[in-house]
DNA sequence: GTATTGAGACTACTTACTTCA
DNA sequence: CGTGAAGTAAGTAGTCTCAAT
């Protein structure tokens, strides 16, 4: 296949269909090749080499899994500045409409490449696109391309900008997204996996802090559990052994100073282990008689 | 009005890679 | 210099919502 793009630049590409997606070496140019599902319709019979800010060439076929009713073939090549021209051509490997059966994993990965190619092209059907890569600005970091996986580090400057946009918004619209790709010379789902990475970052880090809160409550609840199983003990001491002021008339004995409340004649039953009103816990002197109330 | 379906956005988890002690 | 841990960009699978049919 050959197509010229308006700016000059000439990409000739070998290609050879078939049913599997295709994954290549990265080329002379830099660029990778990954698959892509997704097609963009423009008028009728043209293929689109349009600009992009990173060079990767994406190319494959819409059926990842062997189905032969969807056979659409999508060459993507990305990599032109933003002064690159684009061309429409015809792409004579289409042969059927948009299927709908795809897997999860290829429907995602067209829609996601999908989403972010729809804002620049708006048709959307049988016709596949090329996107030349030409701009020595948009090859430099292809550098990091490894085994055909891409590993970008972002600048600091881009990462600034997309952490103020982060405090702004924790997720973006497709236009927010589109306008912040634009501003880093990023591709539109990079900004997407910064911002869903960024908020799982977030997420993670506000666990951990709930976490460490919670430790120390957990702390906090143990040692206040230990304090009053030490007041028991030494309240239950003080019931076997009653001092002296146990012995005046009942009555005397039945409110309690801190809480006024009246004390129960009859003999403690205590359902709730934690009921303090059969205890004498307000003639103990060593107590706060409010802490059991 | 209801059921179905596909797209898109999202989360959780994982992988691959880089950086640094 | 080699190595492991930490950080992070990107991939994958699944869920949910919503609009179109």
């Amino acid at each position: 296949m050959e197509f010229d793009s308006v700016c000059g630049t000439k990409l000739v590409l070998g290609l050879s269909l078939s049913s599997s997606p295709v994954m290549v070496e990265p080329n002379t140019m830099g660029s990778t090749i990954q698959t892509c599902t997704r097609l963009d319709q423009f008028d009728k019979g043209v293929t689109v080499i349009k600009p992009c800010f990173e060079p990767s060439l994406t190319l494959g076929l819409s059926n990842n899994h062997g189905d032969t009713n969807h056979k659409k073939t999508h060459i993507l090549v990305t990599g032109l500045g933003d002064d690159h021209g684009v061309l429409y051509q015809q792409d004579s490997t289409v042969i059927s409409g948009g299927g709908s059966s795809l897997s999860n994993m290829t429907a995602k990965r067209e829609r996601e490449v999908g989403s972010e190619e729809s804002e620049r092209v708006s048709n959307d059907n049988n016709y596949s696109r090329v996107v030349s890569a030409t701009s020595v600005d948009d090859v430099e970091d292809d550098d990091d391309c490894v085994n055909g996986r891409k590993k970008l580090r972002l600048t600091k400057p881009q990462s600034a900008l997309l952490e103020e946009a982060f405090k702004h918004h924790s997720s973006l619209n497709p236009k927010q997204k589109q306008e912040l790709a634009r501003e880093l010379k990023l591709r539109p789902r990079q900004v997407e996996v910064w911002f869903q990475n960024r908020r799982a970052r977030t997420k993670l880090k506000q666990t951990e802090m709930n976490f460490e809160h919670l430790k120390k409550c957990c702390e906090k609840l143990t040692d206040e559990n230990r304090r009053l199983q030490k007041e028991l003990q030494e309240l239950k001491a003080l019931k076997s052994s009653p001092p002296f002021y146990m012995q005046l008339p009942a009555a005397t004995l039945s409110m309690c100073p801190s809480c006024e409340r009246i004390g129960d004649a009859k003999p403690a039953v205590v359902k709730n282990p934690f009921t303090m009103a059969a205890k004498p816990h307000f003639l103990n002197p060593f107590t706060n008689p409010s802490a059991a109330c």
